[in-house]
DNA sequence: CGTACTTTTGAATCGCATCAAATCTGGTGG
DNA sequence: CCACCAGATTTGATGCGATTCAAAAGTACG
């Protein structure tokens, strides 16, 4: 391990959880840094060129837009891993990076990275794997948002996010709302409507469907 | 030029329009064949395993799932290039692959893929480039499906997928509908209301933005 | 010139957003 | 331990926008 980052005895078992960092040689670690991020800061702005890729250890970020009414959208939620990989090809970002649970962020220059991808096999299978699972992913949000009503949105994503027809409700459901595309208003009625005809079973951390 | 896609004549333009194809070596290539298949054809189906990758020389592929009503999902339309990269590396297809107009595809095994992108850099870095592309337009189509009136998808879509704040129209609107997620009434009846109020210009041809 | 498809308009209906308000819950400080 | 507070959950009433069903008019193409 690299032993700039290896004084850092706090985050030893931050970085374990990323397998895809210890496909890195020590060379192509030798670059990065660790950074903690509070609450409401954010890793990067709209417009800002990339520079460096951002890879999540702990907390959360989300990728936020603007529209012009000011609201915002999220585009993604990440709560481990590499960050706005995709928009590295490109000029600029184009949304903001918001730290919505504080953070642990290891950050590596974009060179270091490109040369991981270059002559590292095994990184380079793994990014390129990560990105068709996302690809898949982005296709079945998208699937799940043309669905017309809150019950097909909801059963959709317990059926694709979840396993074996049941999800666990790790965060409160204001927050899966948001992500179906509904007021929790609609959220709760729907649940309200499908456990009472025994379509859904609820439990305090559980949604199963029947 | 491989010799045994060279003896297609009728296809040597349709594979210089995929500059991503010219990247291969000849042995490469050697595994390649072209098929043609007509409009309602399916490529591959929903549940099997993907043994080849497909580039699209010529036409129009849908991949397409249904839900259990039986309606239609669009998960991607493709024009040209790569089919389904995204799902290589799943064990099954998650979707159909159906030719909506006459098609002219070339095949290359999944090992000749695989060894090209361990070995060949250029070929490796388009396809990197590609999937980061399409996670980029995939993340704007999520947003876009979001927005909560026809008027602001229509607009959306016309302001990230158009240029200079107008799309040409080279299919029908019936077509545009589907793709914001809305019936061809309610697309028509918002162009009407916006061009009345002056928000949009419309010709045969082309939307602009005002 | 007929046929298939697109474009267009109308009327009725449905589901979700919105606004409002009450209750519940977990965590904090006195 | 309890009072309190912020945020989550829940229910109600109303309105709007899109869907649905229906039908007519326009357009391309053989």
């Amino acid at each position: 391990m690299n032993p700039k980052i290896a004084q850092a005895q706090d985050w030893q078992a931050l970085l374990a959880g990323q397998p895809e960092l210890r496909l890195l040689t020590t060379d192509e670690l030798d670059a990065a840094r660790i950074t903690e991020l509070p609450r409401e800061a954010q890793l990067f702005h709209r417009g800002e060129t990339p520079r460096k890729i951002h890879c999540l250890l702990s907390g959360e970020i989300h990728l936020v837009r603007y529209s012009r009414r000011g609201a915002a959208m999220v585009l993604a939620r990440s709560r481990d891993g590499f960050i706005a990989e995709a928009s590295l090809d490109a000029p600029r970002y184009h949304c903001d990076a918001l730290v919505v649970v504080d953070a642990v962020v290891l950050s590596l220059p974009l060179a270091a990275y490109r040369g991981a991808l270059d002559r590292n096999t095994d990184f380079r299978r793994a990014r390129f794997a990560a990105q068709a699972r996302e690809i898949r992913r982005l296709r079945a949000q998208g699937e799940r948002l043309a669905l017309p009503t809150a019950e097909e949105r909801l059963t959709h994503y317990i059926e694709t996010e979840g396993s074996d027809g049941s999800i666990e409700l790790d965060r409160p459901l204001k927050a899966l709302a948001v992500e179906l595309n509904l007021t929790h208003e609609a959220l709760y009625r729907t649940l309200a409507r499908m456990a009472q005809a025994g379509r859904i079973e609820r439990t305090a951390k559980v949604l199963r469907l029947r």
